[in-house]
DNA sequence: TGGGATTTGTTCGTATGTATC
DNA sequence: TGATACATACGAACAAATCCC
């Protein structure tokens, strides 16, 4: 499911479930890492910001765990 | 002319423009290295993000091939 | 064989400006 | 007014390739 610009859910939301979906069907491993930035901003035509916005919202929900110079990788549950 | 940080052209375009000029009056030859990520930071006073935000638009246009550990050099054509 | 220096490649961290809704 | 979204810009850390001694 593509990402949208609909004024109902912010890019950056839709982004957030799509990976919590991902994550909790096991198609994201704990321990291995999430897409890079990068690859997210290319794969769904969306800004930095926004995929940055929704690291943030996965990081806080402890999904996800994020290391400089690394990337973000599946929490350990 | 030096770069400058206005908000009509961005730095790295500025750069790019800047090089591209250089290339083409053959100040920078074929088959040469252009100046490394570090020269061209330090000359300029810009950060490498936008140095290499600038190669990036040279290599597009055919300009330039970069290898990593080497350095850029100015294509053949 | 090994190590150090240089250079590009990749990644996240932070801030600012602009535009839109 | 505030939230969203994109682009730009600088920093920092880590990784990989190349070169030389």
């Amino acid at each position: 499911m593509p990402i949208r610009h609909d004024r109902a859910t912010p890019v950056y939301r839709q982004l957030a479930n799509l990976l919590r979906k991902q994550i909790e069907a096991g198609e994201l491993t704990a321990g291995l890492p999430v897409p890079s930035e990068g690859q997210l901003t290319g794969e769904h035509g969306i800004s930095r910001d926004s995929v940055r916005k929704a690291m943030a919202v996965l990081r806080e929900e402890g999904l996800i765990v994020t290391v400089q110079g690394k990337g973000s990788f599946v929490a350990e549950r």
